[in-house]
DNA sequence: GGATATATGTCAACAATGCTGACGTATATG
DNA sequence: CATATACGTCAGCATTGTTGACATATATCC
């Protein structure tokens, strides 16, 4: 019964440990997103909007109502970027053919041209990141932020979905 | 096109995996600091008050100055949130021995049961994605975050540096 | 076809948390 | 004694989250 590591392991996990992890979280994400922070700061925007435009980028066509649930912020919070970043012609917005009432997002040429301005550093980081880390730790650190994450977000990332 | 392929290496850093890690990294860090933000918000605090308990608790008798190191914000951003610490009763300044200008930092009693309600959960989550995930992982996991964080910061986490 | 539910948008007010700029005090150091 | 450093504070501003209330268009149910 005892052949599956995952329930009994020999992880000592000291308070040490666990705080050590907190601060690698902490400073990881610090350092990941200060650099888009100073691009979105020269053009009046700040991370909010890069989240949008992220997530567009990354689901064109995506309704207003599965943008709220990725973000997990209110309709109210979500309006205010993304009416801005309509109005400034980085995000379109095309009425639902099976559903009309559906506001389907998609990135303009000007919203791409942001998002891989955000992202280009970041994905440059992450890519050294996992060189420097090899393969076998890769899939160590995908491990480990699907089981801190919420069970729910962890769907997306099944495999042969989305 | 972004041909995520141009460096050789045993890695095949698709553009696909390289959107995968972001999106590990914001859903991890977004579910992490959910609940703790649920609790600060019920004592008019937020997520900067968390901080500054969180790391004068781990490094007690620590200067503004290095805390401001830590945080990576503006000693007016952290003056805000420490002196409301302060005037309630969380934590307490000390004058440096060594150095009189100095005010040196300590949790009180109530600061710390502060930082324990406010960590159990964050813990209790590492600890379950740990255990799940495997030693192996673990040591991947730090790896990578590791390896995202600027070099500055990477000091902290040397060995024999506590 | 009319009642009801859903998708989306908007106005208003408030709080937390960054920022810049300017200035002040106490203490250390050359 | 001059200057630098550690820390604090006042003022103003932007971003981003919240709650609450209300409006419109479209879908769905009986």
């Amino acid at each position: 019964m005892s052949n599956s590591q995952t329930v009994v392991n020999p992880l000592f996990l000291r308070d040490e440990d666990l705080r050590q992890a907190i601060e690698l979280l902490f400073f990881a994400y610090r350092d990941f997103t200060k650099r888009a922070d100073a691009i979105l700061a020269d053009q009046h925007m700040g991370r909010a909007h890069h989240r949008v435009v992220y997530f567009v980028g990354r689901h064109p066509g995506i309704s207003v109502s599965e943008l709220l649930e990725i973000l997990a912020i209110t309709k109210q919070s979500l309006s205010r970027v993304l009416s801005h970043l309509v109005r400034e012609g980085y995000i379109v917005q095309k009425t639902g053919t099976a559903d009309r009432r559906q506001r389907l997002l998609h990135l303009t040429e000007k919203g791409r041209k942001l998002e891989v301005d955000l992202t280009t550093e970041q994905r440059a980081r992450i890519a050294a990141a996992y060189k420097t880390a090899g393969a076998v730790a890769v899939e160590g650190f995908r491990k480990v932020t699907l089981g801190i994450m919420d069970p729910a977000a962890r769907q997306r990332f099944a495999p042969g979905d989305g």
